[in-house]
DNA sequence: GCCGTACTGTGTATGTAATTCATAGTTTCA
DNA sequence: TGAAACTATGAATTACATACACAGTACGGC
């Protein structure tokens, strides 16, 4: 029923309405060709060389044919983020806080092994069919938990933010963003050594303290492994809470 | 000492290196004017009214001219997002724990109101003054917890990550992204509905379910200021509980 | 006081991309 | 068989960022 708001043409084709069309030549591209070809060249080159031009090269197309399917650039690179999410683990009966770390690590190895995500999304409300299965699977992995749906939504969305602002941090400290390379800076201990020599320790006292004590040297680093599982087991810790807190309450409900 | 590591030239103006030059005439302009015309640029206009034309007319040069200042947009960029931040809040002897919601709120509201920032800002590691000093004081706050460096670091981190995570998504349901307004939708409502037209029960069970049940149209719908605090009380409830397990441990060290 | 030099701002020119539009060619339905 | 509906094309337009050569300016040594 609800289905008669009429989709925006690209998110409708995302959604496998192609439109019905008699007459006329056969089309000879659909939708899915286009964005392979555009991933293709993303994962190869990497954003920049996604132009209209090169996506339409590497079809087969003049540049403008590519009009006929989507509308704008910016359509084009909506639906390549949908579409370069793979299927997400199956549960397969998991404690929840297993299965959502996992869930989560994969979101963020994904943005690592496709940089140019990272370009493209800031976090939106899911609106692909990727995209959404994602977020389904994280609902039923807190199914049982006594949270409500509104609190599982909420959970799943903290986590992917954190897959997306961890995956952007190592990747600019290892060498992909142009503005620590800019500064010379590949890796934590570089910029350990450019803050040491920056920060005032009047204005930064703190700041400056950690710098000098090394920290950037040894184990912190935002990169490792261990830093990644540090933010993720804060939010699962803090979900872990909420869930015992739900329980206490639910209990003390039903006297 | 450290301080002769040569700094790329934006990068050490940012920092008040302004070359020292004799010769030739005054120069009529410094980083902060271009800076702060920049950014009243994208206040009024947004990021698409900041051109090197556009700036360089507000200051009231030729647009050349701000090559000398800067060595390119990307990095007049880069100094834009560090410069829009204010000061951090001052500690005032508060607990660790309201100071850093505190913080992480006041992040959280800086970039709802210049979303602009949204677009600059991936997260990387801080190197201007004015974001360094955030990050100092968050290490500050969270002295004589019994947290080390690294974990001092990690945990501010999560929390402009949530900050930053949490304004995007509130940005593109209220109206700010471009994706979401060519899906006709704006609010969490439209969001709901659209979904539930779209999704079928037997690929999305859990979503699906939930969209039925109205969970878009009640009190979860991403925007409200609740939806902000559950995330952030996850992160800081995790932080709480590794502090009481950092303070049992060195009790038992100590004995 | 004068002149060369180092440095500043200007105007022009170039290259890259996205996007619009009129056109020519291709199927299918009546 | 012809007209209608639709496809791909190429040329043209627009908006920028940026490189470069030039002209003017002020300081510092003589």
């Amino acid at each position: 029923m609800a289905q008669e708001r009429p989709l925006p043409s690209v998110l409708g084709r995302m959604w496998g309405h192609e439109p019905v069309s008699r007459r006329g030549p056969r089309p000879r591209l659909d939708l899915a060709t286009i964005i392979a070809a555009a991933i293709e060249i993303a994962d190869a080159e990497g954003l920049a060389g996604v132009s209209m031009a090169n996506v339409a090269a590497r079809v087969g197309v003049a540049t403008t044919a590519l009009y006929r399917y989507i509308d704008s650039k910016e359509d084009l690179l909506t639906v390549m983020a949908d579409s370069a999410a793979p299927l997400p683990p199956e549960p397969d009966g998991m404690p929840w806080r297993d299965y959502l770390a996992l869930w989560t690590r994969t979101q963020r190895d994904l943005l690592l092994d496709r940089p140019w995500l990272l370009s493209i999304d800031t976090l939106i409300p899911p609106m692909g069919p990727r995209r959404l299965l994602w977020l389904d699977r994280a609902l039923a992995a807190l199914a049982g938990t006594g949270l409500d749906d509104g609190e599982k939504i909420n959970v799943a969305t903290a986590l992917v933010g954190y897959a997306l602002t961890d995956a952007a941090l190592v990747q600019s400290v290892t060498g992909g963003d142009p503005r620590m390379e800019e500064a010379g800076i590949s890796g934590a201990a570089d910029y350990g050594e450019v803050l040491t020599g920056l920060l005032d320790p009047e204005t930064y006292p703190s700041l400056s303290a950690a710098m000098r004590s090394g920290v950037m040297e040894g184990a912190v680093g935002w990169v490792g492994d261990d830093d990644f599982r540090f933010g993720l087991d804060l939010l699962l810790d803090g979900v872990e809470a909420l869930i015992g807190r739900r329980a206490l309450r639910d209990r003390s409900d039903g006297e």
